[in-house]
DNA sequence: TATTGTTATACTCTATAACTATA
DNA sequence: TATAGTTATAGAGTATAACAATA
């Protein structure tokens, strides 16, 4: 008999709505980005730490913590890794010394250029099938909804906590 | 000392580009899915192989896999989940005994219109923002990058394996 | 006593490998 | 020998809990 190989296999695609079609594209877009890192040797988590300290220098773990929503512990975690590269640094807080202040090093702003370099690829690569202001409308539809769905502006929801629910 | 809380954090926001935009607001679209089957005490991944088996019923496992880009080891987890269930049956292949075809049951079917429902209460709300016409714009620039970038039609990416890369 | 940050632990998900039964 | 499916194992990521230092 002849074996067969399923690499295009004769199926009915069932019919997606706008729901799917976004987390479908954003996870194609997430991914494509967590593969052009792979280069520098970052995940996303650390892009999206470097992005916001680039922006606001010194903030304290306890802020970061509340910003991206996420715990503690697991904010520990992501800053060893980039303290480890020497991409940013905890500098003791004199008015407070429970806490630190982080701060991107050098090393951490060029790599949060590269990083932006990577973006405006990305985009580009993304949108091929786009004219410039069909990017733009997509642009516009989006932050739209990022505002009404009272999503935090610049904070991806992957960070968030998924908290396990008691009682169950 | 004032103890703070910072439930509002004064933060610069740093720019975001469409690529961003496109994962966050795919990544709030998939919780928000989620947050939806939780009453129906499913996944989104069940849900992915519900509808795909809706559309088309007597799919082989391997072809399951093939479909979704994932392990046979996961399918048969995912798969023993739901027949445990009783949301779909594996029914024997008297052409290959080795192999099997799967189904949805009348459950299975039942369950699949409650997603269907779900899924259009969750497009209403994620799209309050935008106007009917601006909605079927979204889909329509969406649809588009879903084709020019070769993504798998109505498959999410996040079944896809992410396979271990070697020498590193 | 409350808060910041850390370490330790457990749990979930999923990739990898080993195995059974058919072909 | 190759394929369909299963079971077993291991690793990554992250939530939870316990803890140390400071306020």
């Amino acid at each position: 008999m002849m074996p067969v190989k399923y690499s295009a296999i004769p199926k009915r695609v069932p019919p997606v709505g706008v729901a799917f079609l976004l987390s479908q594209v954003g996870a194609h877009a997430a991914n494509s980005f967590e593969e052009r890192l792979v280069a520098m040797e970052l995940k996303p988590h650390h892009a999206g730490l470097l992005r916001m300290l680039g922006s606001n220098p010194g903030l304290s773990q306890q802020e970061l913590c509340d910003v991206f929503g996420i715990f503690p512990s697991r904010l520990v975690v992501l800053l060893d890794q980039l303290e480890a590269r020497r991409l940013i640094e905890r500098r003791d807080n004199s008015a407070d010394r429970r806490g630190h202040r982080v701060y991107l090093t050098k090393a951490g702003r060029t790599a949060l250029t590269g990083i932006g370099k990577q973006t405006l690829a990305l985009e580009t690569d993304l949108c091929a099938a786009l004219t410039g202001p069909e990017r733009a409308t997509l642009a516009s539809l989006l932050t739209r909804i990022v505002a009404q769905q009272n999503i935090m502006p610049a904070v991806h929801p992957a960070y968030r906590n998924h908290q396990k629910r008691r009682n169950r």
